[in-house]
DNA sequence: TTTATTCCCATAGATTGTCTAGTGGAGTAA
DNA sequence: TTACTCCACTAGACAATCTATGGGAATAAA
């Protein structure tokens, strides 16, 4: 049987959520460590079910992110007593969190300006 | 001589401004027919120069717009006297117009609502 | 004990949209 | 004639996503 449809308009994927589910990711995991798992339900849960994370999409964000320095991996035990690899956020990342936040106010303001001039 | 830097920041190219490119060709066709050259220019002038329009981005869309009936096109003649093809929003792209509008805010409440929780 | 289910990590291949780096033609100015 | 600007367009590379899987390990059900 079919999954049902979670609820409300359609859920946003890549198309439109790109380059912002790294900046997601970071600003995710200022609270503390998580796991893959927990990273995307925490970003679905708070976006009210708007923003939707793939595995397709979070595992490669994740290692980007990583090889970039900007997170950083260890094993642990997820609360479920399975083996999980948690991300935290470097230094390195926290700076790029605060960058990139700007970063997405401007292009907001930016786009904005167009769809709706004063 | 390499080109001098425009001003401010760096201006955001495709990176962050993947999907919403043709919510802002079809919002800049609103006022009236346009070709590629203007159409450019008036997003990067609208958005005070943050976000830039290549070339290489700009006909891709312009075609991929045209091929899913949201534009039309017709040959013309531009305000400097060159053969320029111009296009113009079809009622199909002024209900898609509407519709990626409302998705755009939706997705920026659900970001924010990440960034800046309650 | 066996089987099914859930949780968690991960990858391959296709697709989409962008970028870089050009080509070419036609009007205009030097 | 030459150089320059305006305008359209393309090829090839690249990056981020999606779909569709696979697989291991803990737990629950049979």
């Amino acid at each position: 049987m079919p999954a049902m449809p979670k609820r409300g308009n359609p859920p946003i994927q890549g198309e439109m959520l790109q380059g912002t589910l790294d900046l997601l990711i970071l600003k995710t995991l200022v609270v503390g460590p998580a796991h893959g798992h927990t990273i995307a339900y925490a970003i679905e849960h708070r976006s009210e079910d708007v923003l939707q994370v793939e595995h397709g999409s979070l595992y490669p964000a994740l290692h980007r992110l990583e090889d970039r320095g900007w997170i950083a991996s260890f094993w642990g035990t997820s609360e479920n007593n399975r083996k999980a690899r948690y991300y935290r956020l470097t230094p390195k990342g926290r700076k790029q969190l605060t960058a990139q936040t700007s970063r997405w106010d401007e292009i907001v303001r930016a786009v904005n300006r167009i769809l709706r001039p004063a």
